[in-house]
DNA sequence: AAAATGTGTCAATAGAGCTGACATATTTTT
DNA sequence: AAAAATATGTCAGCTCTATTGACACATTTT
């Protein structure tokens, strides 16, 4: 499964001409202390293509990773709030603040103060950012679809399981 | 297991003042055209705590998320070349160039000239460039392992099964 | 009235990535 | 032998995402 070359892992001159140089190290590093590191690697590996898609469609409009996070939970969690998104994506407030600013300013969210709490800027996305959030969506579901493929209900839940499993409590 | 607060969905003001502003939306987004938002961000939250580990030990060193990259491939897989580095890490030779430079500098991988291809870089750790991949993947390996606390052989062979299917077929 | 809270904004900085262009050494092809 | 291709390195300039620290404002709570 990793992408690069296998075998060949040549020893490298050094090691043979001159015994001082020891330092360098030619084995490949696995089964150190029961580490799984093919599944760090399949993580890893998987992250990054599952992402790859909507970066894709993202570059067309101008915006970037961050834009989606925040379109995307906006549209799942309408009228949450500025300190709710922060919590969620766990970033600054300095960070948040361009890009929300970006997504509000081209019309795919808009700021409502709180009914109860009017210091609060409630976030509800328009049309616009809802077709965004989905259009951005679709692909990332195809490629869990295409994962599934074939799998039992059991085997999709033992997958969210582990995927639960895998956050930090709080 | 989203966490941002649940509920108090509350529609906004214009929505019932004026009916020109219906493009405001305060229906979450969900089930829409078959696409499973949970998993989604199961994989988003799950990523984000996997990478918070060694990015906390990283930054006492004063690397990044990238130096923990290369210095994990190369572990790897000692003697690949950074013509193999690149299609690992799917970036461009400019990206790689600063990281792998300090990481060279800091002594923590070195480079042979190959022995047949003498055009060819190959990279190798140093004791101190595996130590620091160890420390890496530590944090990361016991929270798999929390993940995966209680499941079967079967369970987590679906797991890999699933991430596997997740990359881009090349 | 004072303190705390939610938000917005400013300035300065850093890490990681990008494109495009060009240089060098080496190997392969013609 | 000459030309083309390959592997790598490097330069300049740029973008995006994120950081810390400080401060301001309105509002709510104490």
């Amino acid at each position: 499964m990793l992408h690069y070359r296998k075998g060949n892992a040549t020893v490298p001159r050094q090691m043979s001409q001159n015994a001082a140089k020891t330092e360098l190290l030619g084995t490949p590093m696995q089964n150190a202390g029961s580490i799984d590191f093919e599944i760090i690697e399949l993580l890893f590996f998987a992250y990054r293509d599952f992402v790859s898609d909507p970066d894709q469609i993202l570059v067309k409009s101008g915006f970037g990773r961050a834009h989606h996070r925040v379109v995307h939970f906006v549209n799942r969690e309408p009228g949450m709030t500025v300190a709710d998104l922060l919590e969620t994506l766990q970033i600054t407030k300095q960070s948040l603040a361009r890009v929300l600013k970006q997504l509000i300013d081209s019309g795919y969210i808009r700021q409502v103060a709180g009914p109860e709490d009017r210091r609060q800027r409630k976030l509800y996305p328009t049309q616009a950012g809802r077709d965004l959030a989905l259009a951005l969506a679709e692909p990332q579901s195809r490629r869990i679809e295409r994962a599934f493929e074939g799998a039992s209900e059991a085997t999709r839940e033992s997958v969210k399981r582990f995927l639960r499993g895998m956050q930090t409590e709080k």
